[in-house]
DNA sequence: CATTTATATGACAGTTTCGTGACAGTAAGC
DNA sequence: GCTTACTGTCACGAAACTGTCATATAAATG
C-alpha cells in the first residue's frame, strides 16, 4: 500500500534525484516530462500526490494544475508546486489554482520529503500513519494489529488488507471488482463473489457483539466502510 | 456519465482538432457540418454543451442559436460560440441570441476546454460534482447516499440511477422513452409503462410526510424534478 | 355529464443479489 | 508427516428488487 507519486519534470538530472530520494524513502514512483504527459498519466494512475515543476513545455504548470481541479476524479489530489521564481504573485496564483503547497529552488530533499508527509497526512492520514482510526476501530499497519473500541482482533491477510483498502476513503463505495483490483491486485483472476465471502469473515471479525456493522452492503454497487447503517 | 458535446463547425480541419481534443478529455463528441444537421442531431440527442461556429452554410450560426433557445427542450443547453471577427458588435448579438460563452478564432484549445469546463460548471454541476443537491435533496454518488432534509432515504439501485439522472437536469421534462434510455440502457426492452412505477417508487422513497412532491407528472409527456409542484 | 385517455398504485411472481456454512486445496510451522 | 491457518469456490436459502398486470383514480374531451 506505498503511496504512488506523480513527478512532473522536465529537467531529467532533478527528476532523477527526486525519483531515487523518494523510493528510497518508500514511494511509488510515476515520472512525466512535460504537461501533457503529466495529465495523461495521472487521469490513467490516479497517484496519492504529484509533485510539480511550475515551468513545462507544452502545458505550463498552473494549467496542470486547473485542469486536474477542474476533474471529478482527480479533484482531491494533493498538489505540491516546485518553481524557480520566489515572487509572491507566483505563490498565491499557485495556491490559489488549488495546489496544497509549494517550494522554491534550489530547495531540500529533506525539507521536501517533509512537506510530502504533512500533506499526504493532511489528506489521506490512511497513507502515511501507521495507525489508523475510524469511528471505535482502529488498525496499526506496521504491526498489523487492529482494534474495535479497545478489544483487540484477529485478522487474516486478506481481511485486513481489505479493511486496511475501505478505510482510506471511509464511506465510499467500491465495487468488487475495484476491491479486487486493489487488495488482490490487478493480475490475479478471482471470481467477484470471493469478495463477499472475505467481506463477510471481515464482518464477522470486527463486529463484536453489541457493536454496529461498520460494513454497509450496498445492493448492485459493492462495499463501504460506513458507521451510519 | 460522461458529457456529451455537440460541435457544430464546417472546416473540417478545426472540426477533426476539436474532436480529437475534447474526446481525450473525456467528453463525447457529436460533430454535424452545417446548421440543418445541427439543428436535427442536437434535437435527437439533446447534448449537454454545443459549441457553435457563427459562419455556417444553409443556416447561421445565429440562427441554430435563436432557435435552440426557442424551443423548451434545447433551451437550457449552454452554447460556446467560435468566430472569426472580433468585433464587440458580434459579440454581444452572440450573447444576446443566448449564448453562454464565446471565443475568436484563432483560439488555444487550452483556453475552449477551460470555457468548456466553467460553462458546465455552472450550468450543470451534476456533470462535475460528486454530491449534488436540489431543493432540500441531496445525493452523494461516491457513497451512493441519498438524503431529504436531512433524513437518511434508502433507495433501491434503479430508484437511485432514475433521481440521479433527474437531478441533472432540474425542471426538465423526460418522456418515459428517454429515462429508459438513461437509466435503463438503450439495449434492454422495458415497457414504457414500467418507468410509472419506479417513479411512484422513488416519490413514496423521497416524498417523506410534511414534504411538498418533488416530481411532477406533466400529462402526456413524462416526469421532471421539481419543486414548484 | 359521459366518455375517453392518461397516470397511480397494490399485488405478485420471477429474478437478481447477498450472506454464509461447507469444503477442498495450499502453504507454513513444528 | 501432522497440524494449523488461510484461501477461493460453490451451493443453497434469504432478502431485496424488478417488471408487468389489474384496478383505481384523475384529467381531458366534447
Amino acid at each position: 500500500m506505498r503511496p504512488l507519486i506523480q513527478i512532473v519534470e522536465d529537467d531529467e538530472a532533478l527528476e532523477a534525484l527526486l525519483a531515487y530520494n523518494l523510493e528510497k524513502e518508500g514511494y511509488k514512483i510515476s515520472v512525466a516530462n512535460d504537461g501533457e504527459e503529466a495529465l495523461l498519466q495521472i487521469s490513467e494512475k490516479t497517484p496519492d500526490l504529484i509533485i510539480l515543476d511550475w515551468m513545462l513545455p507544452k502545458i505550463a504548470g498552473i494549467e496542470v494544475c486547473r485542469r486536474l481541479r477542474a476533474r471529478t476524479e482527480t479533484k482531491n489530489i494533493p498538489i505540491i508546486i516546485l518553481t524557480a521564481r520566489a515572487d509572491e504573485t507566483d505563490k498565491i496564483r499557485g495556491l490559489d489554482t488549488g495546489a496544497d503547497d509549494y517550494l522554491t529552488k534550489p530547495f531540500s530533499i529533506t525539507e521536501l520529503k517533509a512537506r510530502i508527509r504533512a500533506v499526504l497526512r493532511r489528506i489521506r492520514p490512511a497513507l502515511v500513519d501507521e495507525i489508523v482510526k475510524y469511528h471505535d476501530l482502529e488498525i496499526d499497519r506496521v504491526t498489523h494489529r487492529v482494534k474495535r473500541g479497545g478489544a483487540e482482533i484477529h485478522l487474516g491477510p486478506t481481511e485486513f488488507r481489505l479493511l486496511n483498502h475501505l478505510i482510506q476513503h471511509p464511506g465510499r463505495v467500491f465495487s468488487r471488482e475495484q476491491l479486487l483490483d486493489a487488495v488482490w491486485g490487478s493480475d490475479v483472476y478471482v471470481e467477484a463473489r470471493t469478495v463477499d465471502v472475505h467481506v463477510g469473515r471481515l464482518r464477522k471479525a470486527i463486529n463484536i457483539p453489541g457493536c454496529t456493522d461498520l460494513i454497509r452492503t450496498v445492493r448492485a454497487s459493492g462495499y463501504s466502510l460506513d458507521a451510519n447503517n
